[in-house]
RNA sequence: GGCUCCGUGGUCAAGCGGUUAAGACAUCGCCCUUUCACGGCGGUAACACGGGUUCGAUUCCCGUCGGAGUCACCA
C-alpha cells in the first residue's frame, strides 16, 4: 500500500468556510492518521471570483490552525505547479482535454450563449434547469477544424452516452450509480482556455498521485461525471470520501448568513483557534471513547475515516460556547490575561488591576467579549433597583440591608487595609458580633458595591479592587438608594 | 420537479440482531459557595411511520413520510 496523499484545494474566494476548513482537517488527519503527505493546491480557475487577498486567508489559517502542509505553492514537492491557474500555463489541461477529445469521449462546442439559452429548459423553485443536447456532437471534424480556424470560440465538453449507468464507489456510502441520461455533458474547458473545476480537479488529482479525494458531500451527485473521466482516461480512481454537509441550525447549508460561517468569523466572535479545530473535527466524527476535548496530536493519533458519519451535523454554536469555556480554564493566567486585554481595556478606562481582574473572570467567561458585561460595573456603578437587597436564601431584606450597611460604613471608613482578606475580617468579625449568617452581610454590601445581580467576584474581592474612596462612595450611595426606597 | 444521500432526545452523538438505548451541550432541580458563576449530584427527554425477514429488530430488506444536497463557461 502507497503512502496516503490526501489534498485541501480552496479557491481564493474570501474567508476561510468552517466546511471548507473541517475539510482541510479532515484531509490533514486523514494523510497524518496514516503517515501521509498532506498537499495544498490552489483552485483559481475563475478569474471572476478571485479575492484579492484570499491566498493569504488560506495560508494564515492553515498555520494558525496547525494545518502544516507538506506540498503546496511555497513547498515544492516535485509535483508543482501548485497553482492551477500556473498549471494551466503548461498546457496541461488543454492536452489532456484534446486526449479525451481524439478518445471520443469529449468534443468542441461552439454554441453561443443565445442557442444554449434557447435550449428547452424548466424551471424549478426558481431555478432553470437545461439539459445540454449534443448538438456540437454531430459536427464533422472539418466543420471543427473550421471553426477553429476561424477563431470562434468554443469550449470542450464531456461526452456522455445517453445510454447505461455509472458507478463510483465511496468509502463511506458505498458503490452508488446513476443513469447516465441524468447526467449532462459538463463543460471540460471554457471558453476563456481556462479548466472548469471538474475537469481541473481530475487531471491534478490524478497528475499529483492524491490517493484520497475528501470534499464534501454536495459533490457526491457530480461525482460518477468524475469518474467517467477516470474511467476515459483509462486512470485508477482514488478512493472517495465524502463528508457529511455542516448545517445551520434550520438545517439548511451553513451559508454566510449565520453569521458565524466562516474561521475569521469565530474569530472575531472571540473564540479559540484551538476549540474552533476541536469543535469542527466533532462534527461528523466521533471517537471511540467519549473524549470531546482532543488536541491536533490526539486528533491525528486517533482519527480513523471509518468513523465518519454520514448524517448532516448542525453546527451548535451553544456548545461551541462551551468548548471554548473549557478552553479557557485550561488557559495559563498569563496566556488569557494577554488575549484578555484589549477586551479588559476597552470596558475599563480606569486605573483597576486588570490582571487580577483577568484571572477572575477566566473561569467564567465562554468567549472574550463576555468580558465587557462582566466587569463594566468596576468602571462606573450602574443604576439599579433597591429590591436587589431582597434575598431569599441569605434573609435580606431592604431594611436589614440598611442597617447593615449603616454599621458597616464606619468599620470600612476606619479601615486602612483594603486588602481582600483585611477587609473580609472586618465582615467576619462584625457577623460573628451580630450573630447572623455571612450571605446576611455580604449580600448587601456586594450589592451597594457592585450595583449588579451577579459578578466575577465576592464583596470584599470588589472592594480591594475598587480601593477605600470609590468602595466608601458606593455603600453610601446604596445607603442613599435604600433610604429613597 | 428529476436524480442522489440522510433519518437515535432540542443539538452533537455511541450503538453495528438480544442493552435498564451510553456520553456531551442545552434545559430543569438539589447541594456547595463571599451572591451569580465554577464545581458536585440528580431529573426530563430519542430509535419517523408501515410492512416484511427472524425465536427476537434501533440494528437487515422493501415501501411511505420527512429533511438535505445537486441539476452553471462557480467551485
Amino acid at each position: 500500500m502507497s503512502k496516503i496523499r490526501t489534498r485541501f484545494a480552496p479557491s481564493p474566494t474570501g474567508r476561510m468556510h468552517v466546511g471548507n476548513l473541517r475539510s482541510a482537517l479532515y484531509e490533514f488527519l486523514i494523510a497524518k492518521h496514516d503517515g501521509g503527505d498532506f498537499m495544498l493546491r490552489i483552485e483559481d480557475t475563475d478569474q471572476e471570483r478571485f479575492v484579492e487577498g484570499a491566498i493569504d486567508i488560506i495560508y494564515r489559517t492553515m498555520e494558525k490552525t496547525g494545518l502544516i502542509h507538506d506540498e503546496g505553492p511555497d513547498k515544492d514537492g516535485g509535483f508543482g505547479p501548485y497553482v492551477q491557474s500556473e498549471r494551466m500555463k503548461t498546457g496541461i489541461y488543454m492536452e489532456y482535454a484534446k486526449q479525451l477529445v481524439e478518445k471520443g469521449e469529449a468534443y468542441y462546442c461552439f454554441c453561443d450563449k443565445e442557442r444554449l439559452s434557447g435550449l428547452k429548459s424548466e424551471v424549478v423553485e426558481g431555478k432553470e434547469i437545461t439539459v445540454y443536447d449534443k448538438h456540437c456532437l454531430s459536427l464533422s471534424k472539418e466543420e471543427v477544424e473550421a471553426n477553429l480556424a476561424a477563431g470562434k470560440p468554443f469550449v470542450i465538453r464531456q461526452n456522455i452516452p445517453n445510454e447505461g449507468k455509472t458507478t463510483f464507489h465511496d468509502e463511506l456510502y458505498g458503490d452508488i450509480t446513476v443513469e447516465n441520461s441524468e447526467l449532462d455533458d459538463m463543460i471540460l474547458i471554457k471558453s476563456d482556455g481556462y479548466p472548469t473545476y471538474n475537469f481541473a480537479n481530475v487531471v491534478d488529482d490524478h497528475t499529483m498521485n492524491i490517493t484520497h479525494v475528501v470534499r464534501g458531500n454536495e459533490y457526491l451527485s457530480s461525482s460518477p461525471k468524475y469518474q467517467r473521466l477516470y474511467d476515459a482516461f483509462g486512470w485508477e480512481s482514488p478512493v472517495y470520501i465524502h463528508l457529511p454537509l455542516i448545517t445551520d441550525e434550520n438545517h439548511k447549508k451553513l451559508s454566510k448568513r449565520s453569521g458565524h460561517s466562516s474561521f475569521e468569523d469565530l474569530l472575531e466572535q472571540g473564540f479559540l483557534t484551538e476549540a474552533i479545530v476541536n469543535f469542527i473535527a466533532l462534527l461528523g466524527w466521533s471517537p471511540e471513547d467519549n473524549t470531546e476535548i482532543f488536541t491536533l496530536d490526539e486528533l491525528i493519533a486517533n482519527f480513523d475515516y471509518k468513523r465518519i458519519s454520514k448524517s448532516p451535523a448542525v453546527f451548535d454554536y451553544t456548545k461551541l460556547k462551551w468548548m471554548n469555556g473549557e478552553y479557557m480554564k485550561a488557559m495559563d493566567d498569563d496566556k488569557f490575561y494577554e488575549m484578555a486585554l484589549p477586551y479588559l481595556k476597552q470596558a475599563l478606562t480606569r486605573e483597576l488591576d486588570l490582571k487580577k481582574i483577568a484571572t477572575m473572570v477566566k473561569s467564567r467567561i465562554e468567549v472574550f467579549p463576555d468580558i465587557c458585561q462582566l466587569v463594566d460595573f468596576l468602571e462606573e456603578l450602574p443604576a439599579y433597583d433597591p429590591v436587589m437587597y431582597e434575598h431569599k436564601k441569605m434573609k435580606t431584606t431592604k431594611e436589614s440591608s440598611l442597617e447593615v450597611l449603616k454599621e458597616l460604613l464606619p468599620k470600612f471608613e476606619a479601615q486602612e487595609d483594603y486588602s481582600n482578606d483585611a477587609l473580609y475580617q472586618v465582615l467576619v468579625s462584625y457577623v460573628e458580633e451580630k450573630g447572623c449568617k455571612n450571605g446576611y452581610a455580604m449580600w448587601p454590601v456586594r450589592t451597594a458595591v457592585s450595583g449588579k445581580q451577579m459578578t466575577p467576584a465576592g464583596a470584599t474581592e470588589i472592594m480591594e479592587l475598587l480601593g477605600k474612596e470609590e468602595s466608601i462612595y458606593r455603600i453610601k450611595k446604596g445607603i442613599e438608594l435604600l433610604e429613597n426606597a
